[in-house]
DNA sequence: ACAGCCTATTGCGAATTGTCATTTCGACCG
DNA sequence: CGGTCGAAATGACAATTCGCAATAGGCTGT
């Protein structure tokens, strides 16, 4: 395992008012007044591709939005086998179970360099109650995280290994919005799907070869949308 | 598929406060004064075995409380497959993304004789705008679904189909609180696991020839629980 | 009791995936 | 530039799972 970089540094305090993806963000239902109230301010900092933000069973003390990068929440069964359970990128939010448990169930790690706001959640947690806003916009993440697990369970985890490999390309790319993923190593790979480390680089390698996907740069791919679309079918 | 008994009847209307499963329901931090304010009685229903409750992408208008029974919530890939991405129980709450949602994402089917009030999305919403009790209660069963939907990824979704099933049959005889485990159709035991039918049928042969379950009852089976732990450390 | 129907079980060959070892490739460092 | 390290790719073989077909078993209605 590459530790290249596995470092956390904070970097400030952030001014919410001023934030550039506000719009987009837990907050974004705020109005000026409400953060005023904010008496201990919002840390910022960045992690290395490779940092470890929480672990699974570490006290459940915060909430954390991404400005930048992506996220990979982990989860391990007894045995040791273990299994990523959700990517999240730019604008979302990690860490929603601290509302409610004291541990956080996963283990986040950051797997491009990744920047993030970190909300404590007593924080969080009297504001929504105050805030008829915050707790809607809450609500619609509970939502968003739920959904987006259903579509790992049918999409990630059933059906052949190219199958799934093709799914996580759309989806990834899909997510961006153009044709280009930005992908992570075999093994992170095989963790979505649930799939070996060989299997997924076979799969992989075998959609290259095919002229499906393409890779300008490292782990940068070029992805056939229409002709990967067109597999799912078959 | 078999459709007998795939029935809905209205059974009458529901008075919460003397509801038997109170304690347990969504509606359990209200006070005597907010059931006042119940203009429209809650409806009350019975659906059998096989009864479709609500079809993925119907107009999302109820939520539902179950009383009694069991159901499952099923999702579509566009290549027809089909996956369960939940089964629900007694005291649970089903339709929770009408909240949010203005169509149903899953298919809910009754697996047995099942009871259920249905409880309209603007009724709760509004409700919990001005409750913070209820308020609480929803966060909460928005944490218990997505704390099952990971369980599902990493439980359901990894590993050989004899853990799949073993941990499958562990969840629901421990979710009873005895070794007994209500089950259905290998059918719908491969829909949760993501195998065929006939690999579903095959594993539960093979552990009943290796004595780890019984089946004393159609259907109803006996847990040697230890022994099923040993067998997910191997 | 019997026919009809549906589900569970099982056999068997094919296809897929896992496992382990080896080779290739690329990045980084001295 | 050669050497080193880690990840990706690949080969070879084993194990698992699938897919299809046949059989067995259970329940229903006549």
């Amino acid at each position: 395992m590459k530790r290249v970089g596995a470092t956390e540094a904070w970097t400030g305090t952030a001014d919410c008012r001023l934030c550039a993806i506000r719009g987009s963000v837990l907050f974004a239902g705020l109005k000026e007044d409400d953060f005023e109230r904010f008496h201990r301010p919002i840390d910022q900092s960045v992690y290395g591709a490779g940092a470890t933000i929480y672990a699974m069973g570490d006290p459940a003390t915060s909430l954390f939005t991404i400005r930048s990068g992506l996220v990979k929440l982990t989860q391990f069964l007894p045995d040791g086998t273990q299994r990523i359970v959700r990517l999240l990128r730019s604008t979302d939010l990690i860490g929603l179970e601290a509302l409610i448990d004291s541990e956080y169930p996963h283990t986040a790690t950051a797997l491009q360099p990744t920047e993030l706001c970190r909300l404590p959640v007593e924080f969080v947690r009297s504001l929504s109650h105050s805030n008829a806003q915050l707790f809607n916009e809450l609500m619609a993440r509970w939502h968003k995280a739920l959904s987006n697990a259903d579509r790992w369970i049918t999409e990630f985890s059933t059906g052949s290994s190219r199958d799934r490999v093709v799914r996580l390309l759309l989806w990834l790319a899909e997510a961006r919005g153009d044709e280009r993923c930005e992908l992570f190593s075999r093994e992170d790979l095989g963790a979505v799907l649930g799939l070996t480390t060989e299997t997924a680089s076979r799969t992989m390698a075998e959609l290259k070869r095919q002229g499906f996907i393409s890779e300008p740069r490292v782990n940068q791919f070029l992805c056939d949308m229409p002709s990967l679309r067109r597999l799912l079918d078959a």
